[in-house]
DNA sequence: CATGAATGAGCCTTCATTCAT
DNA sequence: AATGAATGAAGGCTCATTCAT
């Protein structure tokens, strides 16, 4: 699947044009995006299934033609970010000739998709401690993850289960600290944040070249 | 205010014996207690207010007479699980004489408290990421841990910036580490736990003796 | 159970007063006659369960406090309905000397019976065609009223399948004639009211009197 | 009309072949056809007009081209029923030479009817009960019914009201019985159906040949 | 201090029906 | 004639919270 445009829209809260019979793709992408940005502004439980219709500009018995149910499009917008993330990492990639420069693209990168969305990041977080299908789409993502930086790694030997422990931490150290420095946790701690960055780096350099560690 | 009783309860359900009409500070600590037990086990989104003041054997006003809402007994919970935590944890490293031993100690000991209240710890989250005053609150958590983990260096002079980054950093990776191994993310990715295990025990021992690294 | 005082009530529309802070079985009962006499007048599929719960004078929760759902409070009903009969007719009987004054009165309160819930029969009828707890319950009601039948009978020797076979189909028929009588149907069939009832006394009669026939 | 096939269709669940762009007539009867075997598995109140058209192979939209309303299809199943049960009488009728042989064809058939129609009865009653139109037009069913019988009987002399009340009682009484049969309630209370039966034949039979009663 | 019956607001979901193609 | 995406209104049910006792 195409990822929809995931942009935040700026408080529609009056209903934009209607898109009236346009092809059920579109209409699925549409909720997918104003669900996304809705969840990012409000908050899983902070909407309901006929917000996020009205948001796409839709009637409420239009979103349950294409999801079964509130989750099932939190898993999409979910899956889309997902995508959308790993599209942008991977054009990156292609342009930085050196892993010094890969990494600052990937700290950089996921920062601002982080930044971006925030709040989506911190409903699905809120859900897949809570949710078990939330939890098994989750656990997916990251099987791919470390599948994906495994093959990134410069001499891809047998992959050892010690390797695979560093780079599944580093995911979870990398991911975390960028949330913390997304929500503004880092700062309300006077934290630097190019101090902070600059030891992702070095966690990601040290990750994709293990060689030089 | 001293930490009720954090021990998970199997399943009350049944209401529990009526302590009707004893001191406040009781109740209040029965309902606390209580209520951790039932968000640990059923989650913030998934129980109510009636349901947690039955848990603790009182009726629905009762609660409402102790906490101005569901979202003050989560923080007070909260405030009782950390209070308990860092107990535990001061009580372990007073018996620990090096810091090798300190940083087994520490690990386990944050391990087994992550496993025990699991659902409690996910409920937080979903709600420190949500929920401006609960965030408020957990960031005053974090600041008393990071000046905690200061003091416990060995060689505590000039705290340079570049070392509470590194503290924090290590905090954020060990926390967020320890919540997959409880909540069995690293199983599902296949990783070893002693390994996992292993690794993290060397970032708090680097982290307590910065002059070795 | 006592049974609630089943009447029609004409219309309450707008709220009656509150009766705030009942007994829970006053509340239970103020449901189940409001709800007889809704449905009753609107139908089961005519009302949904906030208008139940108003028409008694409570809110909508209140409803759920005291019954699963809609279709539990219509058994409620149909069980206070079908005491209410029973109880009429067993009163009616013990003043009725001999078998065929008995049978006049069984007809006339059936009939009356069925005059007064035409409405609440007809929902009944409805879900028992549709609903297969609705259709077990009213199966256990007819066991029972063809038992006491039984019972009503002047030499109750040993009860022969036949026996049995023609209560039953008595009971069928007087029900589906009172019923259609009730209606209108029988008027609107051009059928003369007073020889249907004869006719009915007659196969009433005939039941409780067999060794005449 | 002739009446379209009123043979149950075994949960088509999955679109049918389109029909696409046919005579209106048949379009028609393809709605009826498939309406009448949906509303018999799973009641009126069990579907929605868009499943109905859907069932039929057509789209929703279509269904309102031929029909103004979910009622409607319900009165042209209806009609449809009747009309098919009535053909089927009239044909045995034919071959039956004697009385007591037309009585026992009646019973068979219309017992056959009412068990393979058994759903859709039900939600016929369900609907007479409730519905003014629906009533009207079962009313209007009803008096061809008493009509066709009164013509039955040997010797149409002048029909006395109480014959025409003694038809109407008999129709109530087969037709409750045969319901009762059919939807499981006789077995339900234990009645021996060769008993059932035998007295339903001796009925219809006084009714056919009221000189000999 | 504790009660528990009662609540209003609102969420999730469905359905009979329409309209632009 | 047929389509099918779209809909507004409403129904079933829950929950955080209150108030008379």
């Amino acid at each position: 699947m195409e990822a929809p445009a995931l942009r935040p829209v700026p408080k529609p809260k009056r209903r934009p044009v209607r898109p009236k019979r346009g092809l059920p793709e579109d209409t699925r992408e549409r909720l997918i995006a104003a669900a996304a940005a809705v969840f990012n502004r409000d908050g899983y439980h902070g909407t309901d299934s006929n917000r996020l219709a009205r948001a796409a500009g839709y009637a409420p018995a239009t979103f349950y033609k294409h999801f079964a149910d509130k989750r099932a499009i939190l898993l999409a917008a979910y899956e889309s970010w997902v995508t959308a993330e790993w599209r942008a990492i991977g054009e990156a990639l292609g342009a930085a000739p050196t892993p010094a420069e890969r990494a600052e693209r990937i700290v950089a990168l996921v920062l601002e998709h982080h930044r971006r969305w925030k709040g989506l990041r911190a409903s699905l977080r809120a859900l897949v401690a809570t949710d078990p299908v939330v939890r098994r789409f989750h656990r997916a993502q990251r099987t791919r993850q470390l599948d994906l930086l495994a093959g990134m790694r410069r001499q891809p030997r047998a992959p050892s289960a010690a390797a695979r422990v560093d780079d599944a931490l580093m995911l979870f150290a990398l991911e975390r600290t960028l949330d913390a420095v997304a929500e503004g946790e880092t700062d309300a701690l006077g934290l630097d944040l190019d101090v902070v960055l600059e030891r992702l780096r070095g966690m990601v350099l040290a990750s994709l070249n293990p060689a030089h560690a």
